[in-house]
DNA sequence: TAAGTCACTTATTTTATGCTAAAATTTTCC
DNA sequence: GGAAAATTTTAGCATAAAATAAGTGACTTA
């Protein structure tokens, strides 16, 4: 039974090279993304590769195995689903259940998950629109696309929030940018790096930069 | 934030030192109840007693502290109103909680836990008959008797059962002897080491040893 | 009261995970 | 193309929690 410490490397290594397009996870990105100093990832990604979880090649980065990357499907299905009952059943927030999922998704059974499943409905999504992989492993993800790269004057839904920090889900709760809302982008200005949205609904307008406007994603 | 290996120590300790009437838990005892080897618990013990969680005299044994008695109240109730949880919401049978709850026990936070009581109305006791303490670290026993000693030819109520084995437990279910359940202690041999039951509500006789009947608590 | 046994303590080792600091390599920039 | 900057690796060490093994103390028994 892999540990904690294991579970954590691999599943941020299979969340980083899912946001990179590149092959190789590089260990500056594992150590920043564990909050480790770099020689703590070297040293613990080699053991990663000794345990056939992932391929390591030194000064090229890191890529999940097969066995690696159904394990990081085989917790972040574990941390969505906790994050769902978390919301669904027990009242909690969308921006507080995060750190109490990270602790959970370490512990849980397979039996405790099937039942949290079951109970829930077998559902698709987390409460910030992350897809909640198969127990099977398969994770179907739809097409969706940040408020930097969407169409302009076009009708789209916020269906995912990318980032999990209290603050700024917070933040995009006040602003009106609930998963399910209907937007529209008026305006993309790359050398102010921000968009400028018309949210359908309330007729509010809002502008976001950068940094915030690719953590939206949303459906077309 | 004490680590899940202290919580499990101060908390063994504290049951042990429940069942037992005398004052110290030997060495031999912690090791036994955290199945470790004996030079194990000691080096542990002393790294508690610097902390100030328990008393720790060489060669006699170990008393918590009065910080150390709250910390197992802690550990205690987030263990017992768990299994409460997952018998009383997710429908997991109450022979099936201990091992879950074990590792839950260490990672869930005072909010989520408040939650769980809340949604529970407050419970007094978990699926055993286990009271669980109050969120101040008060905890209320009820006048319980085992049924090596509670008087015979008397309608009695199973209250609490002391083992968490999967296997006694449904030996228990299987029996009839689930909590609530009234019976009459018709015998009891000393030598033999038995007593003899009659279900009230079934009709049904059947005899226990020892070893089974003081696991088994009654209320008069 | 001496011998033997059992429980307990101490000393040393192991494993997993982290750190710092220095060395090595790769990338970037003039 | 070579120096400076950034990244990565190596080496050495620290801590928590376990083990083993050997030494110590105390109680039993004859």
């Amino acid at each position: 039974m892999p540990s904690a410490t294991v579970e954590d490397y691999i599943k941020h290594i299979y969340l980083v090279s899912e946001k990179r397009t590149s092959g190789d996870v590089s260990m500056g990105q594992v150590a920043e993304a564990l909050g480790v100093v770099p020689g703590t990832a070297t040293t613990m990604v080699k053991a990663l590769s000794d345990a056939g979880l992932v391929e390591y090649a030194p000064r090229v980065g890191v890529q999940l195995t097969e066995p690696g990357r159904k394990l990081a499907l085989h917790v972040l299905r574990r941390h969505r689903l906790i994050e769902q009952f978390l919301v669904e059943v027990l009242g909690f927030d969308w921006s507080e259940v995060h750190e109490e999922a990270e602790q959970m998704e370490h512990v849980v059974s397979d039996l405790l998950l099937e039942r949290i499943d079951r109970y829930l409905g077998h559902p698709k999504e987390d409460p910030h629109g992350d897809p909640i992989p198969s127990a099977a492993g398969e994770l179907i993800h739809g097409q969706l696309e940040t408020l930097m790269e969407c169409p302009l004057q076009t009708h789209v839904t916020v269906a995912r929030i990318s980032d999990q920090d209290t603050e700024f889900l917070n933040y995009i709760t006040e602003s009106g940018l609930s998963l399910g809302v209907t937007l529209c982008v008026k305006a993309r200005s790359e050398r102010a790096e921000s968009v400028e949205l018309e949210l359908i609904d309330s007729g509010n307008s809002l502008t976001l930069g950068k940094g915030a406007a690719v953590k939206i994603l949303v459906r077309l």
